[in-house]
DNA sequence: AACTCGCTCGATAACGTTTACGGAAACAAT
DNA sequence: ATTGTTTCCGTAAACGTTATCGAGCGAGTT
């Protein structure tokens, strides 16, 4: 024998499928047949095995049952973190969707990174998951859209789907599967809610060049400015990530340069907002008497601070990216791509600019 | 043969380690060896197979390995939803501390329903995971606690630990790595602030009996009513679980059913006072003008609504849990039992009651 | 009575790794 | 030149499960 049976460092071993057998008088065939199910066996004999499974307390070995090629029901979904409530949402809509579909759901965390996320994707693929969903923002450059891209194939490859989830695609030929939100028409949207109120410099906070979310929605922002035809001041473009404290942060920096010379702002985010909102109260600003607020995502805090933002469909996006990416497994044709829709949420913190 | 080589339903195959060592002209054995560094390879022989490798983009396949008896390499982590900030940044924490440690982490939730953590638990196991982290609140009668407490025994019969994150010891011959918070010292400052200030008559929200954290927290409150000679009205407990539109709902009732009878709110978390805060303000009643509050976690929504709150340190927990997971399994003795401290922070949502 | 089914169930070959063991070179020492 | 010592690498046996093949055995058909 190569080594001791079963074992690991410790000398702990697991129940297996033998002792089930040995114990009911049976063979391992037998027993494996019994538990899943899959052929008709004699009563008798399946009331001795259930007993013995219940006695020893018997679970099957995953791995083992993985590597011998029937179970394929895993689902790796990797995100920038946990603790961003957008994230949170998504996550939580695939984790739903993939129960509902009897999968086992695995989370990874980048924290933003690039070269982690690569490495994560590698790290999933060692386990053969039917899907790879993939919801981080990410600054992708052109080295990172090839590593990304030879790694869709291969994944392609081994009948896996890769879902971009929340983000554009790597490219016309990559194999993935894609679902994201209309950022640029949101942002459009909410721009011209704040134009059409009177307001004309509007600050936006949350500028990120070659984040493809950021990009989107500024996109938007300036869009919506060139269609009121408002100049566009690329001083009111403030550069930040997407976190509440970057928010608070960016908003202290702008007020100690001086006097606050805008009436708007539109946020890349809720978090930015909520976080933007407490700078202005610390320098005596009211919202939306003084300066009038536009969010992006419609989560928690922005019910709490009365904010005008934009809905999008956080739980739908991850549900939709795993049944995407299910049905795409089982017709084949080229992978979809879907975008889903956002809308304006009116709540108190926009109020028209007072003139004369 | 059996059945196709490398087989799933579709016929997609992965490279295995064959096709690497034919390709380089070696044996499996000498890819292996080499890709694990875990032996003295010649140079020229390293290089080929390195080569090899990047040509056809192999990983090793996960299951394979793990059933081998090597790689022990994986946390799992079991929660009530990931949208709740509590569980989200718990999560966070044993992510960050599993990804420091060079864990994969698996997630899975469970909506609150002990059934299904019974089951989430038998799913884990399948994977023989290194550490099974319950982090969820769950009403625990004896069938739930003689189940799980075979389940801890199985689990540890694999050399795999149960750590109860945030809960107590299911019970004193149960092997379970116990981590939890004072919540009830928290609940006792909390409330304790209140009396200070001079509340008398402070509403609870959230009671939940059987749930375990809900327990705790009411019982500091009971505590230092007691502590302060304040006469205890169980009118003053309102039922209700912990999450924002319940807190809504719990003071939207207390309102309708006829003027407010109290000075001060105590709410179970923060979640529970913004939307307490919410429908008060949606019935003219201002924080703290009319009404003092205080929560519990100092989670985002605290900051935004300015709330006098009780701190614990989540993330610490979730790495807390899992650190000492991992000690326990490097040097065994009795399973450690840890309670983390809490503290008050105070901000604006106090006032000293108006008297005369 | 011989034969053919249908129904259960047992023996066994895979799945893709890792690792103990042993063999074959290469090199140093007598 | 022979032996002893390294260094490197190939063979093959595990790990625990599932699926294929075929054996045993009653019952039904000629």
């Amino acid at each position: 024998m190569a080594r001791k049976a079963n074992g690991s460092a410790d000398g702990t071993r697991h129940t297996t499928i033998r002792e089930v057998a040995e114990r009911a008088g049976v063979s391992v065939a037998t027993v494996s047949r019994i538990l899943s199910g899959s052929y008709p066996a004699a009563p008798a004999t399946r009331s001795k095995v259930m007993r013995a499974v219940e006695e020893l307390d018997y679970v099957a070995n995953h791995h083992a049952r993985a590597l011998s090629g029937t179970t394929r029901k895993s689902i790796a979904i990797i995100v920038n973190s946990v603790i961003s409530p957008h994230y949170a949402h998504v996550a939580q809509g695939v984790q739903t969707q993939a129960a509902e579909d009897s999968r086992l759901c695995q989370i990874g965390t980048t924290g933003g990174d690039a070269e982690r996320e690569l490495a994560m994707v590698q790290f999933m693929r060692e386990q053969h998951p039917e899907a790879v969903i993939l919801v981080g923002n990410v600054a992708a450059d052109d080295e990172y859209r090839a590593r990304m891209s030879r790694y869709a194939h291969a994944l392609a490859a081994i009948g896996s789907r890769l879902v971009l989830c929340g983000r554009p695609p790597l490219g016309p030929d990559v194999p993935a599967v894609v679902v994201e939100y209309d950022n640029t028409g949101g942002a459009f949207a909410a721009t011209s809610h704040l134009l059409s109120n009177g307001h004309k410099r509007i600050l936006y906070l949350g500028r990120r060049p070659g984040y493809t979310t950021a990009d989107a929605r500024i996109e938007g922002y300036r869009d919506a400015l060139a269609a009121h035809r408002v100049p566009h001041d690329p001083d009111l473009e403030v550069d930040g990530t997407f976190e509440r404290f970057e928010g608070y942060r960016m908003m202290k920096a702008r007020l100690a340069a001086g006097a606050p010379d805008f009436t708007a702002v539109f946020a890349g985010n809720d978090q930015i907002a909520a976080g933007a909102r407490q700078a202005l109260i610390e320098h005596g600003l009211r919202v939306p008497e003084d300066v009038s607020m536009v969010g992006f995502d419609d989560l928690p805090p922005a019910a709490d601070i009365d904010l005008t933002t934009v809905y999008q469909p956080h739980e739908e996006l991850g549900r939709t990216a795993v049944r995407l990416a299910l049905e795409h497994a089982r017709q084949g044709g080229p992978p979809p791509h879907t975008v889903l829709g956002t809308h304006l949420v009116l709540r108190g913190s926009v109020r028209p600019v007072v003139t004369g």
